[in-house]
DNA sequence: CTTGACAACTTACGCTGTAAGGTTAATTTT
DNA sequence: AAAATTAACCTTACAGCGTAAGTTGTCAAG
């Protein structure tokens, strides 16, 4: 007749690796700022301060995700020409990074500083070298690039596709009436229309780069 | 012998205008994440439920921050040449926006749709389709350039020029051995950096607009 | 002087991350 | 086999969050 029912203690039930899956699903549920340790912990079926035996904070759990996410990424090697190394090395990286596309605005905004992102980050900044721009150039055109695609992906995770987040809305009829320049414009924006859109721009900066590169070298 | 100090009420103390200064105050001193009704109150003397009256909720004065920096960009009109206009406008919305910098990452993942944020850009899409693109084209080039501006102004408020945000930290020395690229180009991510960065790439994308619209044009 | 409306305040609720300490199961030592 | 230790998980509690509901004080109009 007791109502509560006991919670059987077994140990070794839950591992990081399942705290951290458990965690990407609760955030694709309930969205980033709906995730909590309360959550995860009803997900993973165990009590909130559990999960604190093995990450000893939610910005530690956070930071394993990133980890995780960052060091899936392959950095093409020398087998193919540079243009196509940048090109594979972006699309790579925005591929990983909406691979769980709640947590890619976390992403974009985290300044890592992990040892498994720096070694990435340091492939990817000698990729942009073997370009042969010189130190200073070639640290800059990484960090546009880099702004374009943290750019790309924010916004194909979390810009006007998934709706407003204004409190104030303008209904589809005064939108038409009151800006039809954003309204005719709105019907490339949607999800289908993403590839395209980042495409043309990320073939604008690698047109750009190569043309930056062969002027230096004809000097 | 009261130790309680007894708060004068007085009517009209609060308004709209006021609120919004002093949040960008707090926001600013306390960061995004430490910003909090309690404290925006605490800065203005006054109790959280009473800027209840004001705003119905934290969304909507945070949409009336979003909206009072948007509408104080100015879109140049058709005075000067197309690309100096798409430069002028550019740069315009990332000084606006970077001018609360604890603020500007809510600006950049926010998803405007009130009659401000919307007529602003109507403006801005207009800009792009003046260049001759067609309806498409110049939408998807609208879109290529904010993800660029949008990287940019995160990058600038919220990068890595207010150091990690990581729980894991490398320290100086094991980055210059292990990670020597990283070390060797983070000297040109620093904030005396920025303009010149944010130029290059901002020239790249008008220098490939403009030989898209001439390509467009002699055919 | 009375009345009514408005602006500010008080209290309370369910949520959050997590510090501190308790409990129990598995392992190791005797 | 029994005892001691350690590791894994749970309970409780606290301060801070946004805000719903209800209360109180103040000022202007009648």
């Amino acid at each position: 007749m007791d109502i509560s029912v006991k919670k059987k203690r077994t140990r070794g039930r839950l591992s990081r690796e399942m705290i951290e899956d458990a965690a990407f699903e609760v955030i694709e549920r309930e969205g980033l700022s709906g995730f909590s340790m309360r959550k995860l912990a009803a997900e993973l079926g165990c009590e909130a301060m559990s999960i604190y035996h093995h990450f000893p904070s939610q910005a530690h759990l956070y930071e394993a995700l990133v980890d995780r996410q960052i060091s899936s990424i392959k950095i093409p090697d020398d087998g193919m020409r540079w243009r196509q190394r940048i090109h594979v090395a972006v699309k790579e990286y925005r591929r990983v990074a909406t691979e769980h596309p709640a947590f890619a605005p976390f992403i974009v905004v985290y300044r890592m500083n992990s040892p498994t992102c720096l070694a990435k980050l340091n492939d990817v900044i000698g990729l942009f070298e073997a370009g042969g721009f010189g130190l200073e150039l070639s640290a800059r055109l990484f960090r546009a690039t880099s702004y374009y695609l943290m750019g790309a992906i924010l916004d194909e995770t979390a810009g006007y596709a998934k709706g407003p987040s204004a409190v104030t809305t303008v209904s589809d009829e005064a939108l038409a009436r009151d800006f039809p320049g954003v309204m005719a414009a709105g019907a490339y924006f949607g999800t289908a229309g993403f590839d395209k859109t980042f495409d043309i721009g990320l073939d604008m900066l690698l047109d750009e780069m190569e043309r930056i590169r062969d002027g230096a070298n004809a000097r």
